[in-house]
Formats: structure tokens, C-alpha cells, sequence
DNA sequence: CCAGATTTCTTTAGGTTTCAAGTAATTGGC
DNA sequence: GCCAATTACTTGAAACCTAAAGAAATCTGG
């Protein structure tokens, strides 16, 4: 018997609707939530969201990062990571300076101001997604993480297993 | 013991670290995936993402939609997709017309050979998802949707209760 | 009927993003 | 030492995206 999508189906020669679902809703999930921050960040510090993002990697790691490392952390291109970091830079919130060791490398870290700024705004920023997520209980919580590690895994491994 | 509004037990001042790391999974699988997702959709089809999902909306109301339904339903803004319509008209994807009834309203179908070509690249796509979390049991998957439902309901409280 | 509000879409300006190609510096094999 | 491969970053073209302002059509309350 086959039905349509819509209500439930055994389908041939494979059903795959359910991760479909899934994913469309995962997607739904983070679209509504980033561009809720998104909007936050804007009208309250007037602020970009890729801005934000950067200044946090570079929190975490007050002697700095290279560009390669903020690529891969952000999970964005190289030349992406140029022309943020060149703006940060011009507006005094960060620092580079070309690595001695390597001349290729640039080392960027936020200034003084930068950190100050960040922190301001990463202080709200985390009252902002406790209240996204205000209707979870601490045990839905933690079974979203769990279920999301296992998600991230499952995806890694799909990725790698394509590339090579 | 000190106690919130909703009779918790909570730490001075508040502990909201667990929220906001479970904000930056979520944000790591969409990536994740969404980058996988890209990669393949160029590769095997030289077609871009958001074109994809504006094809996608558009596959499963064979009628046609406005371009603000369309602009409501992919969570971005107007003028987005006034410029991607503009591209796949272009590229004899999607039939435009100025709706009889209201002459301010675009409604927008695709074409006969967007829908096929839609079709194929739909039908490889539903099967790279269901690579994507093939290491998740049929029962993760349950539980997932239902979390993420739940996430989903709790952030649009959010939204709306700071838009007004 | 009609002026003001609303809705729908486009336009504009400024960023963000990817990919591909290019440059400069370093590393490694011989 | 030398040359090829690799690594780190930049540049350029095209697309994507938002917010805000604007134009056109429609709706609404007198």
C-alpha cells in the first residue's frame, strides 16, 4: 500500500520522508533563532551577526588566532575571514599583526575596546538564548544535546566518507 | 535557596551556559549539514542553495504563490527574493505573472522543465539527508522532531513576545 | 467618493558569502 | 642548494542577504 507523504507512508524501495522532516525542522529551528539574534544584535548595539561571531572566537583565545583557525572555527571560507577581519580592523575592534615565525601567517586578537564591547554584548547575548529556549526543561536540554552530538557525528562522517 | 518565578531552584546570579552551548550545537549541525548540502547541490547540479529551496516551495503548490508567501515561508526578506525570482525567470526556471485580481501581487510557478529538473535533483537530495543522519535511530529521529518542535514553539514566543 | 493607511513588490546601499584564481612564504625530497 | 608541493592569505566576480526607503495598488472609515 502506498500512501502520500502527507499522512504516513510505507513507500518503495526506501523511506526517507522522516530525515527529511527532521532536517527541514532542525533548519527551521536555527534560521528563526539566528535571525532573532540577529535582529537583537542590530537594534541593540548595531551590530552584525558575522561581527559577533568573530569577536566570540577571538574571546575565547586572548593571544590570538590565525586566520586559518577563525575559517575553520566559523566553518567559513578563507576569503570570507579577509575582508570581516579588515573591517574589525579598521573599526579599531582588532588587532593583526604578521606572525614572526611565519611570515604568511596573520595573527589577529580583539583590542582593548573590542573585548570591552564584546563582552557587553555577549552578556545579553546569553539572556537572549536563555530566553529562546526558556520552555525546555534542563531535561530536554540535555537529551537535545545528546541527541544533537550523535547528530554532528553522523553528519561528519557522511561528509568525509563523500570527500575522501 | 533562592527561587524564580516558576519555582526552580537557580544559582546566583543565573546559570544560562547550558542554553547558549546547546545554541552553538544546534547552529554546528545546521552548518554542517547546510555546507554539505551546498557542496553536493554545486557539484552534481551546479545550482545554489537558496535557488534549490525557492524551487522546493515552489514544487509543492503547483498554483503558484506570491512572492511574499514565498518570502514568508524561507524566513527572508523581500527584497531577497525579488532578485533570486529575477535569476531563475531568467534562466526559464519560473513563470511570472502579475495576479488578475490584485495587480500589486507577483505570482510565481515553475516551468516545466524547472519542475523536472527540480524533481531530479529533489529525489538525490532526500537521499544525501537520509546519509546525513543514517546513524541516528529511528527513535533519535522521533525524539528529535519533537524537541526541535518544542524548540521551535519556544523561540517564536520569544520572538513575539519583543516584537510586541 | 476620497484621503490616509496598508499591502505588495522593487530599489538601493552596505555587508556577507562562496568559489576560483592568484601571490607569497615555507616545507620537504633529493 | 634547489625545485616542486603545500600552506596562508588575498583578490575578483557573482550571488545572496538585510534593512530601509520608495512606488504602485488596494482597502477602509468617514
Amino acid at each position: 500500500m502506498i500512501l502520500d507523504s502527507e499522512t504516513k507512508a510505507v513507500e518503495l524501495p526506501e523511506h526517507h520522508g522522516d530525515e527529511l522532516r527532521l532536517w527541514l525542522r532542525l533548519l527551521t529551528c536555527t534560521t528563526l533563532i539566528e535571525g532573532e539574534v540577529r535582529s537583537r544584535l542590530r537594534e541593540r548595539f548595531d551590530v552584525t551577526l558575522p561581527r559577533f561571531d568573530l569577536m566570540a572566537q577571538l574571546d575565547k583565545v586572548p593571544e590570538g588566532m590565525t586566520l586559518s583557525d577563525v575559517s575553520k572555527r566559523m566553518m567559513v571560507s578563507n576569503g570570507n575571514v579577509t575582508g570581516l577581519v579588515e573591517r574589525l580592523v579598521e573599526s579599531g575592534h582588532l588587532d593583526r599583526r604578521t606572525s614572526d615565525a611565519d611570515r604568511r601567517v596573520q595573527v589577529i586578537r580583539l583590542t582593548k575596546v573590542g573585548r570591552a564591547e564584546f563582552r557587553k554584548m555577549a552578556a545579553e547575548h546569553e539572556l537572549w538564548i536563555a530566553d529562546v529556549f526558556g520552555d525546555l526543561t534542563p531535561k530536554d536540554v540535555r537529551e537535545l544535546m545528546r541527541l544533537l552530538a550523535k547528530t554532528k557525528a553522523s553528519a561528519q562522517k557522511s561528509a568525509k566518507a563523500r570527500a575522501g
